[in-house]
DNA sequence: TAATATTGATAGTATTACTATTGTTTATGT
DNA sequence: ACATAAACAATAGTAATACTATCAATATTA
């Protein structure tokens, strides 16, 4: 059976859908590649439309600007990742093992489970790590969240935050946890890679610790 | 009696040092306005010189680029944190006591106690709250770190995680730690602000309940 | 087969992110 | 008080960025 999960992003995103065409796709795909390799400050349509053989002005068909197709990658990434989770937490009723499968999905990228995606799961998680912030971190915040661009990543806060709740439901900041818990589920990942005296972590070790950094932390302050 | 910190900083930042002249301590003042005005990304040297009624070329001869200011900011920032961390701490014994003083220093912006100085606290935390990632977001981060440029907000770090291994001696993970408490401060006051079912606080609210938030996880997270 | 949508090719504009040069003002040292 | 160096203003120029517009060629679909 071959699984092939099909995400819809919202439509302000982009000015024609890049999963209705070949090339679509390979703008997606290959600027994944490309703002990865260049960092997003330095990519440019230009570039991307040189390394895929096409023009700028084709790709300006498909986004207003690069900034959104950023947006667009990151929330694949959110839509990938809420879907991850809510699989690995099917038929778990321990409320803590939910927890720990949640911080293993958000810090370990996957075992391509989905590879026959059109975008590649460590590669988006890179991207995330790397400019995810910079998605939201801009004046356009207001205006973006009302054309509902961070849906996705709120959603997976809300789904985070539900399970929070569960293992103790008197617990006053189940979103703000939350949150701390996916943010820092890259930051110190980047941190680990680039900048380690802010870890306790070396750099050339997996992610484990990570991991265990984490689920300590939340299910201490989760205890009643 | 005046008090007059004098924040000296990494010589790599600049070109020539803007603490020396008028029109220097203009550059970073009015620049650290124009970013807090427009959004980094939309920020220019020439509309900072425009508004400061100079030449683009001047700047240049200061800063080698926008980043540069920007992370020149941003250490202001951190060097000025642990300055006021440590003034906090003084003559305090307990452990706790002192994690609730770091976090309040971390989360509300001054009381204007150094107001005398040319960068203002507010702003300088606004700016770091809103850009202060982008700082290390890039594909400098190594070349910038050799030269030291993140060598405040390590400091800073390193010193928070001095009290919480001071709190529990046995606790394995100190320096991530704090690393998540100095961006949560920032992340969960723009959430608060700008996406704020992130978080658990009204978006009218103060800062208080993002300090109960963080001190209640950090001290959880050290009980024995 | 006609209509329509998609892409390619080309061109053009305003702005950005710089560098270089030259001349004028301002500070400093003797 | 005067020379000399440093700082700054004014101007000009370049390559790249971030777009927009037009028109023709090629698919797609009705």
């Amino acid at each position: 059976m071959e699984l092939s999960l099909r995400i819809t992003l919202n439509e302000k995103l982009y000015l024609k859908n890049p999963e209705e065409s070949i090339l679509g796709r390979k703008i997606v795909t290959d600027g994944l590649k490309l703002i990865n390799t260049l960092g997003f400050e330095d990519f440019t349509f230009k570039k991307l439309a040189q390394a895929i053989e096409t023009t700028e002005a084709t790709i300006y068909r498909y986004f207003e600007n690069k900034h959104r197709l950023l947006v667009y990658l990151v929330n694949w990434y959110w839509t990938y990742l809420e879907y991850k989770v809510m699989i690995q937490l099917t038929n778990i009723t321990d409320a803590k093992e939910k927890i720990k499968r949640i911080i293993s999905a958000l810090v370990i990228p996957a075992s391509n489970d989905f590879s026959n995606q059109y975008i590649g799961e460590k590669e988006v998680f890179d991207l995330v790590m790397y400019e995810g912030s910079k998605s939201y971190l801009t004046r356009s915040v207001a205006n973006n969240n009302k054309d509902q661009l961070f849906k996705p990543y709120k959603d997976l806060c809300a789904r985070i935050s539900l399970v929070i709740t569960e293992v103790n439901p008197k617990y006053k900041y189940p979103h703000s946890l939350a949150s701390t818990l996916v943010e820092m589920s890259h930051a110190q990942k980047f941190f680990r890679l680039n900048l380690p005296s802010l870890t306790d972590f070396a750099k050339d070790k997996n992610d484990k610790s990570i991991v265990a950094f984490l689920e300590h932390m939340v299910l201490e302050t989760l205890k009643k």
